[in-house]
DNA sequence: TATTTATTGAGAAAGATTATCATTCTCAAT
DNA sequence: ATTGAGAATGATAATCTTTCTCAATAAATA
């Protein structure tokens, strides 16, 4: 049994067949996955299944904390499986190609908690996002600025 | 003569009564505003100044470097003038009310230049959003979960 | 002032997400 | 297995924000 089932098992949460076909998209996945490619991939499981579901799926698991959702400026929007076992991250975007690297910081969290706590707020999440340009090395025409 | 006025004529860029109004809205306002009240502050100064106008100067600010646009989860988008004295800062979201507070970190803003190149990348912006519930002392009927 | 080009306003269009609603499905209790 | 109440679904309409289109206007330069 997946470790979504397990969750809406334990709430008393009803197990669809749509719901049950997202999951396995959502927890097979690598990465970051678009709305679009969540449902054509879905799809293949349950031939039948709507965009409307998919939207209400995705925001049942984004409120259960079971997935994340991300949204970077001029791009789609994307969610993302949160992991069990590995600690959370922060993510460096390309601002050339839109690639996303993962990174984590530990120490970082632990300094925004105090932050928070100067400011009379207790954390409850956060967010860090670097972005930048690949640095390339022997490139054949440098265009300055380093 | 205003700080966005300057950049406009250095630049060459056309210096029309719709921009002067919206420029006189955006260095005025304290905080982040949204498009309908930009819009609206303006039409005071310009009677007939239309949507399209204000998204365009707007996207045309950003590309300059003079405003930022932050759009934090489930709110509307904001513009924030980018100050010529102050520190770049980053923010804290109040999950129940939505407001914002600002903060400064430029050690943390070291520590991401670190990580960025670490992973071979030159940062050239970053974002720290803090999410969290305003600590209420002496709360009459406290929730638990402290 | 004339000329050239950029900018504008109004509304159409696009794209993403949510709301509506009749039908179908889930699940606990029979 | 069957049933019944409530939850979930798919299709599509509606909403909301942002961008696009284009004829008319205004700005900058000569």
């Amino acid at each position: 049994m997946s470790a979504f089932e397990k969750t809406f098992r334990e709430r008393g949460i009803s197990l669809t067949s749509s719901r049950l076909a997202l999951f396995s998209v959502l927890e097979k996945a690598r990465g970051h996955l678009t709305v679009d490619e969540i449902l054509s991939r879905a799809r293949k499981k349950d031939r039948t299944l709507g965009l409307a579901t998919v939207y209400r799926t995705l925001n049942l698991l984004c409120a259960l904390g079971l997935i994340e959702k991300h949204e970077f400026p001029n791009m789609e929007a994307t969610y993302e499986r949160v992991s069990e076992t590995e600690h959370h991250h922060h993510h460096i975007i390309d601002v050339r190609s839109g690639a996303i690297t993962e990174f984590s910081a530990d120490e970082l969290d632990v300094v925004l908690e105090k932050i928070a706590a100067a400011y009379g707020y207790k954390m409850q999440g956060h967010k860090i996002e670097i972005y930048g340009e690949k640095i390339i090395l022997d490139e054949a025409s440098p265009k300055g600025k380093v």
